[in-house]
DNA sequence: ATGTGCGTTCGAAGCGTTTCGACGAAACGC
DNA sequence: GCGTTTCGTCGAAACGCTTCGAACGCACAT
């Protein structure tokens, strides 16, 4: 920096000035400080920078590993929220945090390497949360809590993902509708999604007053397979199936097979919540009301820097956007069978 | 930190040398810095450390931002380099770099914020490496360019891989097997794990002395499907399919479905790369030769970090590295059908 | 000529660490 | 009992920037 100036023929601080524009600098002052920096290739230091603006220009992701690893869905939310980053000029940390490691969050927040985070996988009730509010980290979520209170978010709108989903089924005649949810475990840690999505399911089939099932599922073929006998068993006049469960799915099929069922022709299914690169490897191609992950991802990242580039002014109101799903029509999806 | 060392009587540089282990401290000088910190809560200024040492203790995960998106795969390569960098006290920032792109790549670098990188999807010749070994930034790689030199590297053994799936084709009776590869244009930008399972899998039918076909193949649906069609009609006795295209396999399967031959009974498929998570999901299971991407994520970031840590004393040897591929038989392949 | 105000530019003081050279005290050999 | 080494500690100087207060020149009004 201190080359640059000497070539400009300016202060260091004009420099800096010239860089971030936070004095008005005259027009051939400025070019001849732009040119200096290009003939040296400078580019400014961002640690330095950091050190004593107290904004270092990166953010974290905070996402959890779960035991089953991550799916495309997530990946989805990452490349999104990388490439809006560096969009707006920040750069993204990846802190894959154990949800049980509170202590690792706690020092990572301590280091003061980022202005904030965005927060993936949000629980109703999630200690992650409470502990960035404690440590007054600037911070946004993709997904919620139940209290979200000012907290910035981005959702997908699983809730009314499923009552599209039963739309779509009663459009075709369907008059007695299942559900397959996630595992009793995403349940009971209170998972979003895994919830909302039930109640839009149970509502929905109320509103259109048709006969409806509900039923949590391991994530996992068998348990898709298991789940569906006992579910046509009690269900007998079950003609369509709502999943948000893209392994139970697989197990549905497999059953239907065993029973010599074809899809769509004798029994419908509708996947909530899986990508089309998803879908479109099953056989026949699913039916599904996908998330737009990517651009949740994005959201997330663009809602948290609106926050840090405001601080000082009168806090914006909080963002907090539902974005629904996109319904993919392919090839699981029919007219109700006809006796 | 100055609190910190009030607190235990010391000298700042005290404290820092306690922290850092540079000098020898004394066993009850260094119990009450200890103590100050925890009582404290005091966590070191990542950034103000960065600036004088020069090491940041930050580096960056270079991924091209493809058409499709990624997969499974890749979302492995990430996770899996997080947590290593994670476990090595490191942070990992996401460079989600378009290929075009390198003015960007270069100012990134420029800004001295990552002590190396990782890079992902390294192609058999990639400006990237060029530029980064010309910016002289430590860097490993995740795949490897055709003259890798002297710099780290961690790759799946593609190569390998095809043999081992015509291998297990051959033991099944197999004495036709076609080859069915990624798009013509991963082929021509030379995508390394392209070219060398076709090299793989070309010598593996050679040395087994069995009738073989190859062919490039679009990455979707239909172009697999078309793809089968004409493969059988050129080689009327094949009887298998090995295929690194998780997309058109799909394909494939339905064109199966066309002419009413059942896998496996009638025809045997391989896929080569598709992960666990994705092979199951296809009915039948296919049987697959899964690369260890979070393996190789997690070596990507440890070869890269110990090649930081021994920065000043002689250069250690370059790790290199090939992971073999792991055969996880599924419901896709069976013995050669008996006419 | 002298004062007033504005738009620009400057010098210097940090930001929170690491690290260098130096220093006091204890331990050693003779 | 005196140099010499070793160990543990200290003060101060960076690291490369931002930002504060002050000062400069210039046009304008007085």
């Amino acid at each position: 920096m201190i080359d640059v100036a000497r070539r400009a023929n300016v202060a260091l601080s004009t420099v800096s000035y010239a860089i971030n524009g936070t004095r008005a600098i005259s027009a051939p002052t400025r070019r001849r400080i732009q040119k200096a920096m290009e003939e040296l290739g400078y580019e400014p230091n961002a640690i330095a920078r950091g050190l004593v603006s107290k904004r270092t220009r990166i953010i974290a992701l905070l996402f959890p590993t779960p035991e089953r690893g991550m799916g495309v869905t997530e990946m989805e939310f990452v490349t999104g929220a990388a490439e809006a980053a560096l969009e707006r000029d920040h750069h993204l940390v990846l802190w894959p945090t154990e949800l049980r490691n509170l202590r690792q969050l706690d020092r990572l927040t301590g280091q003061g390497l980022v202005d904030g985070a965005v927060v993936m996988e949000v629980r109703l009730d999630d200690e992650r949360v409470d502990l960035l509010r404690q440590a007054g980290l600037p911070f946004s979520m993709i997904g919620r809590t139940s209290e979200p209170g000012s907290i910035n978010y981005a959702d997908i709108d699983f809730e009314q993902g499923a009552r599209d989903a039963v739309a779509h089924l009663t459009a075709l005649g369907h008059r007695s509708i299942g559900f397959l949810n996630h595992s009793p475990s995403a349940f009971t840690v209170g998972y979003g999604p895994t919830v909302r999505a039930a109640d839009g399911f149970r509502r929905a089939a109320m509103d259109a007053g048709v006969e409806h099932f509900e039923r949590l599922c391991g994530d996992n073929v068998a348990a898709g397979r298991a789940a569906f006998h006992e579910l046509r068993a009690m269900a007998l006049n079950l003609t369509a199936l709502v999943v948000m469960n893209d392994h139970a799915i697989v197990g549905v099929m497999d059953a239907l097979d065993e029973i010599g069922w074809r899809v769509p022709d004798d029994f419908s299914l509708v996947s909530i919540g899986s990508s089309t690169r998803v879908s479109e490897m099953m056989r026949p191609r699913l039916t599904t009301l996908e998330p737009q992950s990517s651009e949740l991802g994005r959201l997330g990242v663009h809602m948290l820097i609106d926050e840090l580039e405001f601080r000082g002014a009168e806090p914006p109101a909080p963002t907090q956007v539902l974005l629904p799903c996109r319904l993919v029509e392919g090839r699981s999806s029919g007219p109700v069978r006809q006796h």
